[in-house]
DNA sequence: ATTCAAATTTAGCCGAAACTAAATTTGAAA
DNA sequence: TTTCAAATTTAGTTTCGGCTAAATTTGAAT
């Protein structure tokens, strides 16, 4: 029905409008790394189809029907992501961009299948929640690595997976999903955070690194048994 | 590196070149679902990039790299049949389609990962041959149902996968790959076949259905018990 | 040898989705 | 209020892979 093309546009206005309520050329533009030329074509094919609303020379909004298109290529994503992890085992690094090209080939009875098999996860291998057939997302709100305090024990509960360098790298830590990870000494002046993971071992992460991953607080039992 | 649609038309080739040596334009066209115009512009440029010879007005002939590339996009389509239907239970008469489209779009690595994880099978679902990655394929060939005599007991060792129609009725009649079949009867004047499967239940089959499956004939050792 | 229908190729067009360069609009600063 | 740089849109091009219609080639039948 909807090319590729057009599902990887929605895919990024949905993304995209998460932090925005409209979306800017620019934005669309810069985020897929294609001309603000390309975009606006698009986006004005995108209002044509019905799936986005359209004000010119102020940024774009997805419609109903296009926000609810937008979150099914976004469970294909996220599902696929997770099969490949977990029955293949795809790097977490590599799922990504394999499941950006297989999201749209899959059909509606695959997509079932897999989530089938899967035993209805409601979260991708970067913590991602996987929306749900009808187009609900859990959306769960966590805190920021980079601003917690020196001292707290947290857990990682997401992580960007937009940069796969970066995710080698905080595989390479332990900075992986429901890790434990203690922020031993933030640097002066804004700088580097100490953390200990789980082998025990500490590391040094650049702040805008912490800032790719997503943590909650370790409950007060811990905390208070440590009290004691 | 190439795109789907070559790859669709080296897989096209490659296929018609198992029966005639030299392929045409009109037989690429008629199974492409295609128009000539369109099947000569294609030629022409896979001429331009060396994977085929073309003899203008007389036919196409894949080079050696035209042929390895074919074969690795069989191998892709044919691993990926075998593991939809393994891991997700995606019926016999429904993987084709959907690997067709995901075929073109599965890195090196996740190929050799379902190779890997499938135990690096050598037949796809239909027992059609998967080729290695060097490009080797096991060629063996089978007797056509169609042309049993009464009285055969027969195994099922490769069924024609390009009508989805007919595979399901394939299987609905239990003639599925390395099904025990006998040939109980052949109707007068080149008529249908009467069977026997597996279940005990006899069954009526077209003539021109028995051509689209290939078996072999049961081996001696049961046919000499039978005589003594 | 000629003819002619069928097969094939050529010529030209279309829609997607990208691009660059030019034109236009916006809105903040003067 | 005017100005002007940045953002956006428009105009026009490109590549890919289809298409139809017209021209050409082939080879079998006369």
């Amino acid at each position: 029905m909807t090319s590729a093309s057009v599902q990887n546009y929605l895919k990024a206005i949905y993304t995209l409008q998460e932090n925005q309520e409209t979306v800017t050329t620019s934005a669309l533009a810069q985020y897929l790394d294609i001309s603000a030329a390309s975009a606006t074509n698009m986006v004005k094919k995108l209002a044509r189809l019905k799936l986005a609303q359209h004000s010119p020379y102020h940024g774009v909004q997805l419609t109903a029907r296009g926000d609810k298109l937008a979150l099914e290529v976004i469970r294909h994503h996220r599902l696929v992501e997770l099969f490949l992890a977990e029955t293949l085992g795809v790097p977490w690094d590599c799922v990504h961009d394999e499941a950006e090209k297989i999201e749209h080939v899959i059909s509606e009875d695959l997509e079932d299948r897999i989530a089938a098999f899967l035993g209805n996860p409601t979260r991708d291998p970067h913590g991602d929640p996987i929306p749900t057939k009808a187009g609900k997302v859990q959306h769960v709100t966590y805190l920021s690595l980079r601003d917690i305090a020196a001292g707290q024990t947290v857990t990682v509960r997401r992580v960007n997976d937009h940069n796969p360098e970066h995710l080698k790298h905080f595989a390479k830590l332990g900075l992986v999903l429901d890790a434990n990870v203690a922020v031993v000494r933030r640097e002066p002046f804004d700088g580097p955070l100490r953390l200990r993971t789980a082998s025990g071992r500490e590391h040094v992460l650049d702040k805008n690194l912490a800032r790719e991953i997503w943590v909650s607080l370790d409950g007060q039992t811990k905390t208070m048994r440590r009290a004691k």
